[in-house]
DNA sequence: ATTGAAAGAGGTTGACC
DNA sequence: GGTCAACCTCTTTCAAT
């Protein structure tokens, strides 16, 4: 990790990718700062071994998607916390529905969105800090259809 | 803006993308979706030209990059102009990330850097000046512990 | 809406200064 | 650290289904 100030050209690209890190080319960046294409790659590289440029993600405009990106997560809580700590499951960011199943040890439904998958393992770790023993999680993409009309329990 | 939920493939591609929004290919996820790679780039473009793609950013740790002074400016703007002012907000120097919100009136989320206040407050102006009402400004961090050298981003 | 092919642009590697 | 050249991958465009 080099604790160097950035120079003008890191900082030109950094802000080229700003304006979109996906379709902006390394040549392209090149030519606006006046170095090679190689050059440019160089600098992006040491930028992310440096920790500097940490990762690229993409901006999505959840409620046009109409919250589609969820996960599931099956927790276990005590019979007489359950309802209160379904309760105070919905409290935590990011946690869209919360549904108590009456049978079995899964007893605690929780639904949650998040933006990337370290969303996700922090709603994980705050339901656990609230006493909820989260058994398993599954991203909803392929496996489950229609997600959002609710669980159907008997096929979890 | 298509109102029609995403399929398993749209959610499985922009899980992908969320994991790595600039080196992961069409094609890769075309491989994991099991779908040609042609049609993950057909799927990308409607879900940008349908809004819920809005942008790539990578993620900038500015506290390793020796950066100093990084607010957070909170503005509103005229919804039909919002968008314009988001582009030109990024092109105001010092300015390193601009956010369009979609909900409530604090529309447009500025994230500038700058070696001191005065730094900051010029920002504020300019983007008074375009246009955008700055109704809130949160220091983000404030080590002032090097000198920084400032953006030369309008010789780009 | 999905697919595949051809051509061009972009990326990667390694040698060199 | 920066450049060049060869090789390979990805994207773009277009026609077909």
């Amino acid at each position: 990790m080099s604790e160097e100030p950035l120079d003008d050209l890191d900082r030109t690209i950094i802000y080229c990718l700003q304006e979109d890190a996906r379709k902006t080319s390394a040549s392209e960046i090149a030519d606006k700062a006046g170095v090679s294409a190689s050059t440019v790659r160089n600098r992006i590289r040491n930028l992310e071994e440096g920790g500097i440029l940490t990762g690229y993600r993409p901006e999505v405009n959840y409620e046009a998607a109409s919250y589609q990106l969820q996960t599931l997560i099956v927790c276990t809580a005590p019979i007489p916390d359950r309802e209160a700590l379904a309760q105070r499951a919905l409290e935590v960011p990011g946690v869209v529905a919360v549904r108590e199943v009456m049978t079995g040890t899964e007893n605690v439904h929780v639904e949650a969105i998040g933006s990337d998958s370290d969303d996700l393992s922090r709603i994980g770790r705050d339901l656990d800090e609230l006493g909820l023993e989260v058994v398993d999680e599954d991203l909803i993409r392929n496996e489950y259809e229609r997600a959002f009309h609710g669980f159907d329990v008997d096929e979890l």
